[in-house]
DNA sequence: CCGGTGCCTTGACCCAGATCAAGAATTGCG
DNA sequence: CGCAATTCTTGATCTGGGTCAAGGCACCGG
């Protein structure tokens, strides 16, 4: 999404310094990060990681979104993980990918050589308390996510989606304005529909028919403006609540 | 599945004692959470938890199983989880129940009130640190299930999940001679059907289908002879390596 | 200016799995 | 023992979304 270089490279000045693994870090423990760390970046569409791959380093995402999906040898493809700026990638411990890790976007990504920093783990609760955190909140987004894949309709499927993203972009930019809430899609259509499990047929269809109802607004492909979130909430399927945050 | 009672409250003879998130505690530790801990057991189909309940305690399960589903309004249901001896049940730092909870067997729960878990967490780090890595692998079984979920035909479906069950079954008693494992499958057909995102009538003729032709065989409606494991495996669909373990 | 390459849209047709419906098998209880 | 109540199986039919195919649109390099 935003293309701008990340360059102060010290955590004082870090964008994802209060949400990432480092959050609850004091001065020493980010001095001690900052001996193992290092910064990569990659552009839309490039790979990161292959399945099977020795991973050496565990990281955060400071900038852009990646991906993590999982392939049948048939071609199948399946995304199973949305990484946005502050989530961490890979996991301590473990030697070899699980997944396909893909750049959606210009990605930066604050990597951490991943044996200093099981070293650390072992004598930095902050930095494990901040990680167990994290990983239960994934396993709740995967659980709704399952929610989605098994039992909604593809309809509910793009709105679910187009609500997840609207509400986490209300939650970091305040682009919200109390009527309309507008964003760029970070995904392709054929993304989107790895995300979903449907084709991408199918999910231009119903982007589509969301927009020639009125549901949604679209200026270009791939900038959305939702009018009335609570209309897009009803045609997720789920509780009329809207629960916020 | 086994109805035989758990009686000997003490951790040294726990059965779950080296797996459950206890399992790396010292002497001294167990004691501390011995006097928060308490065990209360749930009959086959039971509800423990309704979504949106107060939650005032974590668990360990001892024996049997129990499920955690999301349900939409108009009835549709999905099961996000499957609970085994020694999963853990209950986010700390989490008041309310995100997911309705149901002994799908005959349950016993290693219950410990939240608060003092809580405490405990913050000054015992074998305890998250164990946490920790329970949770990270259940995401990455959740996100083997959401391939699942997204790509996989219902013949697909149900072959992965009967592998899943021998799996884990192999894993734990030792039931599995070289040729021909077989157990008792914990779930109804609608469970399964709710796990799968499909109907039940899908999961039975899906089962019927596979043992037409031999890739399964029944005693009963709920014990199951898994022949060839390697046949089995290749009618999920995934990587033909097994994969052991 | 033109052809190429990604990405997206739309139409026509088809099929896996849902839905509707009717029993069969098993269990439990008065 | 008979008669629910569950749970499961099987058949007939329908349909949402997949598949195949044909363009449209924007951007790029030559």
């Amino acid at each position: 999404m935003s293309d701008k270089t990340f360059d102060h490279k010290e955590c004082g000045s870090c964008p994802i310094r209060h949400r990432a693994v480092c959050a609850r870090c004091e001065a020493d423990e980010l001095e001690e990060l900052d001996s193992i760390k290092y910064y990569r970046s990659y552009e839309a569409g490039q790979p990161i990681i292959w399945s099977g791959d020795r991973m050496d380093f565990v990281a955060s995402v400071v900038t852009g979104v990646a991906s993590l999906s999982q392939a049948m040898e048939d071609g199948r493809t399946q995304m199973v993980g949305l990484l946005l700026p502050s989530d961490f990638l890979g996991r301590p411990g473990r030697e070899f990918a699980p997944y396909d890790v893909v750049a959606v976007s210009n990605l930066t990504l604050c990597c951490f050589r991943r044996k200093p920093f099981e070293q650390m783990m072992l004598h930095t609760p902050h930095v494990s308390q901040r990680l167990l955190e994290m990983t239960l909140d994934e396993l709740d987004a995967a659980r709704e996510w399952m929610l989605i894949l098994g039992r909604k309709t593809a309809r509910e499927k793009i709105a679910s989606l187009l609500a997840i993203i609207a509400r986490r972009e209300a939650s970091l930019e305040l682009t919200m304005a109390g009527d309309g809430m507008s964003f760029e899609l970070p995904l392709t259509r054929e993304s989107m529909a790895d995300y979903l499990g449907l084709t991408l047929e199918t999910v231009s269809r119903q982007i589509s028919a969301l927009k020639r109802e009125g549901v949604i607004t679209l200026e270009g492909k791939r900038k959305v403006i939702i009018p009335d979130y609570d209309r897009l909430q009803i045609e997720t399927g789920d509780d009329t609540d809207g629960g916020l945050i």
